[in-house]
DNA sequence: GATGAATGAGACTTCATTCAT
DNA sequence: TATGAATGAAGTCTCATTCAT
């Protein structure tokens, strides 16, 4: 279903996509202030104009960058709570490690107080699946019966959507079979 | 007989902390790429020439105004593991608001690849220290007998260190006895 | 069908010559220290940002300034030695009255421990040509045999390229016939 | 030049020597614009404010530096004039190597439109003693009858007087017995 | 008299943005 | 539409000079 093709030679879609990458990555290995509208137009191989003629300037495409970012395809959870849980945190940090997204965030967070968007952004198009998709799975087996009745689920999710973040800002390398210890701890506690 | 004393004007020592104030301040709300050293100079109330009396560049006074924040004083464990690790919490979360470390945060990461120095700082300076306290609590419990034997240690460290950014980045208020409820889901886990 | 030119707004020439030519002046008038960015964009013109879109610093500048330099056309021998020695003395010297030759020399030897390029560009491209001219002038009359045989070209060379310099430095104007009394002198020799 | 003692600690002489030998040295080696205060002071190992004490400002310091330049020690004649010429053209090489000369040269020449007095002074304590101790020796010779009675010697001095810049700036090295091929040339001529 | 600290003016360079082809 | 050139507004850092001890 075509909307009416407005005349003359229409945009060009590879440099739209080869933009946003471009914008993308250097968001997030340079961060907002030192990304430079140069630089994305190198390495997207546009000139500096074709980018202002599809963005009004360097928050526009920023803010764009980070909407055209989205989650990698999720898996169907198999109904084995341990199991999704731990699916569902390596592919996090997967795709964490595959886009830099700590960089990202960090961006996001340093900018907070100048171009705000950058964040919300991030959230809505982010993090906030993210927690939703665990909130279910948790949800899902409350119901099922697997969980406590009175199992807080949001206290449980904001732990499980920290670990990464946590572990990254420490330094230290992930340790093997780190998703599992993790989800161990929590379904189990730290009680004897 | 005049006193010993090294000879000439005396360097301010206001100054001194108005720089690193200053300096830090702005980093938390600005970012670094954004914190200019007239914006410094400006609030501190010097020229830009003293500040580079003291420290070589930016990026020198950025990193020594990180080495300058220090943890506010730590309340002494009083034995009960629930109570301190709230307490814990709490303080941590306190601090993290009076400094913005978020945004500071955010600035080490977005600079990681341009000033890793950031970072690693306030790695050293912050993360690490807190993370330790909150290893020891929790090992000082297991000792006792009040946690399990094979309880582990680092990933529910690791779980309750991420746990303020969590909640921040997800843009929604912190609830009532955020703490309590955190360091019950932990202790008790999920499980029915 | 359009004819082959390469897209995008072309490069003004005229700001090219501009550049180079207020580069010149300065560099000739205050020395290379004291030239400044803004003061060759105002002379030229332009602004800073389109010097720097040509080179890469002010050291690239003023030695493509100096690049730049060239001797005026230079007449053709005669055959004629003493007349043709005198219009070659003539020429440099009007040559260096006229882009002020000593103010060029001055900065290359100040600026010889900082950025020797410059002394070693106008060396290239002014002493060393006008230096053989002068050795191909006084070669070719002894081997027409106007000159003795053995007669030590190199220092006949080393000795009248000194005189304008030396002149100069004297702070006294430039006799009548100046060129005429050291060719003379050079020709003749001292003895009686 | 200084009258009837002034009361209170005097000043140190020896800190006034340091003073303007660093200044030349610097003078010498970077240039009057490239030489700075602080470097002046650190080279001469006092404080910026002892400079201040004996000298107005910068410009009043690198006349003063200049001015305290001196030929060294010359030799008395010995009547023979070939030795005589190579004598002297040998001591000012010497001492033009030895204090850096060229590069001083150069700064007198390059600051001539912003400081003259750097090139007058220059001038006055240096040049023109050396070319008139060279006219003397020539005039004395004539007198004597071993040069012809209308030897220009104004035109030969000029010619000496430039041989060791021209030489310099060619950037070739000084050959053998350099002194005497140009006083042999010079007494000579080119003539057969 | 001497010192080290403090300053204000400027220098080089970069960058988001607009213009001309 | 797309390109490369041009621009004005910063930003980091230096330096001659003055001040306080």
């Amino acid at each position: 279903m075509k909307s009416a093709r407005s005349p003359g030679r229409p945009r060009s879609s590879a440099a739209d996509r080869a933009i946003l990458d471009a914008a993308l990555r250097l968001l997030a290995s340079d961060g907002y202030a030192r990304m430079t509208m140069d630089g994305v137009a190198a390495e997207a191989g546009v000139s500096k104009a074709t980018i202002y003629l599809r963005y009004r300037g360097k928050a526009d495409l920023a803010t764009a960058a980070l909407a055209h970012l989205r989650d990698a395809g999720r898996r169907e959870p198999t109904g084995d709570l341990r199991q999704d849980l731990v699916d569902l945190l390596s592919q996090m940090r997967a795709n964490a490690e595959r886009v830099s997204v700590m960089g990202i965030i960090g961006t996001c967070l340093a900018e907070e107080g100048h171009t705000p968007e950058l964040l919300r952004l991030f959230r809505e198009r982010t993090l906030l699946p993210r927690r939703a998709a665990l909130a279910a799975l948790l949800a899902d087996a409350r119901d099922r019966g697997e969980l406590a009745p009175d199992a807080d689920i949001e206290a449980a999710a904001t732990l499980l959507m920290g670990a990464y973040q946590s572990r990254y800002l420490s330094g230290e390398p992930f340790p093997e079979r780190w998703e599992e210890r993790l989800v161990t701890t929590l379904l189990a506690g730290l009680r004897p």
